[in-house]
Parts: C-alpha cells; sequence; structure tokens
DNA sequence: GCAATTTTTTGAACACCGTTCAAGAACTTC
DNA sequence: GAAGTTCTTGAACGGTGTTCAAAAAATTGC
C-alpha cells in the first residue's frame, strides 16, 4: 500500500524527503499511478496524518491507573511523549507539514483530534461542574496547544527549559494548581 | 539587499512561495550571486527569521504601563499577537521553516530567542525570589512554548479553543493562579 | 595609460520535485 | 474472439536547490 511505503520513507528520512516517485518506486508502481490513488501529494500526507494520529490515539486509550487528576494527566502526557519519542517523524509530519493554498482538513483528519480531545476531557472532568463544558473545551485546546508548542520548541533541540518530560510535568502541575 | 527581496516575497506569499530564482530577479541579479551571499537557502532563511525576531523584539520592547504581573505579562502578549497578525507569513516561516538535517542554530538567532526571554523575565519577576534563576527560566521557556503552540493551533484555521486572544489570556490567568 | 590581478556575476548543467495526460497494457464482459 | 473498460506507464512541463567554469567588471601595480 502506498501509505505504508510513505510511512517508512517519512519513518527514515522525514517528511522532507517524501516524494511521490519514491513512494511508487517501493511499491513497484511508477509516478503516474499514484495520482490515481491520491488528487495530490496533500491528500496522501493528510490520510498518512490522519493515521498517525488514530496510533496516538490507540497508544493513549488505555485504561489509566491513577486517581488524581494530576496522575491521569500525567500518564496521559507521558504516554504522548512515549509515542512522540519513538516516532518523531512521523509526528513531525503532522505538525509541520505545510498544505497547499486552499486546502481544508478533511472530516477524518479532524475527528481524529476531537478523539484525543475525549481523553483529556475524561481526565480532567471533575475540575468543570455541569454546564462548563465550554470552558472545559477551552482548557483542553489550551493544554493540547502548549504540548504541542513544547513538542516544538524542544523539537528543535535547543535545549532552554529542559527535557519535554520537565516541561510538561510543569505544565501539568501549573494547570492543576490553577483549577483545583 | 537579498534579505529585504526574501522577506518581501514570504510576506506577499509565504515562505513556500520563497525560492533562490525569486530572489535575485527582484534584485536584478541571477541565481548564481545569491550562493556568493548566503552558502545556501538554509543560511538565508535563517537570517530573514533572525530579523524577524528582533522586528518582533523591537515591537515588544516599549515601556510596559501595567502594574500587575497579569496586566504586564498580557500587554506583553497581546503586542506578541499584534505582531503575528500583521506578519503572519514571516512569522509562519520563523516556526515552521525546517532546515536541512545537521543545521545547527547560529548564535545570532539564540540570542534574539534569548532576548525574547528577557522581557517576559522581567514582567515576571515579582513571582521569583533571589536565586529562583532556573525555576524562572523554565517558566518562561514554558510560557514561550504555550504561546508558539496556540499560534500554531490558530494558525491551522481549526477555530477550536476559541480566538488567540481568549486562548492567551486563559494561558496567562492560568500562569498567575497558578504562581500567585 | 595599460597590463596584470582580483573580485563579482553569469547562466548553463545536474538531479531532483509535483503534476498532467495521451497512449499502451491488462483485464472484463458479452 | 471482439468490444469495452480499467489500470498503468513514462515522457513532458515548469519548477526547485546547487555547482562551477567562464565571462565581465573593478582594482591594483607600474
Amino acid at each position: 500500500m502506498a501509505l505504508e511505503a510513505a510511512r517508512q520513507i517519512v519513518r527514515k528520512d522525514g517528511i522532507q524527503a517524501l516524494s511521490g516517485r519514491k513512494v511508487t518506486a517501493r511499491i513497484g508502481y511508477t509516478i503516474g499511478t499514484l495520482y490515481q490513488l491520491f488528487d495530490d501529494m496533500d491528500h496522501l500526507v493528510e490520510r498518512m496524518n490522519a493515521e498517525t494520529l488514530a496510533h496516538l490515539f490507540e497508544h493513549c486509550r488505555a485504561e489509566i491507573d491513577a486517581d488524581t487528576v494530576s496522575g491521569q494527566l500525567k500518564t496521559l502526557a507521558f504516554r504522548f511523549i512515549e509515542f512522540v519519542k519513538t516516532h518523531p517523524n512521523e509526528w513531525d509530519a503532522v505538525m509541520s507539514y505545510r498544505y497547499k493554498d486552499g486546502h481544508v482538513s478533511s472530516d477524518f483528519y479532524v475527528d481524529e483530534i476531537q478523539r484525543l480531545f475525549g481523553l483529556m476531557a475524561n481526565a480532567t472532568a471533575q475540575f468543570y461542574p455541569e454546564g462548563a463544558a465550554e470552558d472545559q473545551a477551552a482548557d483542553m485546546a489550551l493544554l493540547w496547544s502548549s504540548l504541542t508548542g513544547i513538542w516544538g520548541i524542544a523539537a528543535s533541540e535547543r535545549t532552554v527549559g529542559g527535557s519535554m518530560e520537565q516541561m510538561i510535568d510543569r505544565l501539568v502541575e501549573m494547570y492543576v494548581s490553577a483549577r483545583s
């Protein structure tokens, strides 16, 4: 499958090294065939990235064995780190691939992110009374933004601010301390 | 100047539209000359991005007319938004341009980021006693990561989590509430 | 003023890239 | 087996970053 070949290339050499001809060479086809499967490279990458998000979700969804919000959130966050560190190039493709002008994210892509938000919402439910769903959603978006931002800084390997683990620990503590 | 031409192209059509030939065409030279000025495109972009960070610093450095930490931080953060919104493509170049493998950030680039950290450190000084510089540095890095993360999510124009202003407001409130 | 030397600039060449599409190959259907 | 349909090819187009021998321009020495 083309997506699997694309993933292998990205895993090995990063999103920059991905090209249509490499993908088709790897599966024994030629470039023309790829454009029968995908409208353009954007669609291929989007599909691959949605799969990566699904993999991340699968990695994070397991039962969480912690009773405090802080403990649950950290478990979640460290599973995130675990995944991202074992699949750095695939995650980089999710975060930093820029689609062409006018590209709108497909539903299956947005849905994957919503599922991840759901996991965070579960872990933090006790902070938000009935009817505060909007407030919670905003907090989840903020946590997600911060998480991805931390990854972005940490991935650029300027070690300012300590390791990813330390920064995420700090973020969770800050959040919990502010919302408790 | 080549950097000015590059900036104009990026400002108008984004970092994806930047190419060496376009830059030299704009300044009345040909492609070969560009490689006399810069080792490769990475060096050109890095130089341009460092300039952008310097512009951001200039935009943020003005006297801050607020007495609470929360007020000072928000002033700073909103100046950040102001700049980023008036120069979206230039900021996108700073955040999402990926350098070639093996590229190490030059000093002048790292220095610009340190200057921005300095502004944040000034605004938050009263939270950190003498000798807590390390703790403060970690918090500043966290705030910066979150800020850039918020931009990353907001810029992908999925309006989950509200506007950039709302999210940053929330971030600052959370930080101040946790550290007060 | 002119020759020699150094610096600056050129642009063709190379190996790639995404994308298109007429033509050929390979299957289905009747 | 013929007709029709689907799948696959690969050359072609206009673009990219990068290199480098040669040409042009500026500077130096006499």
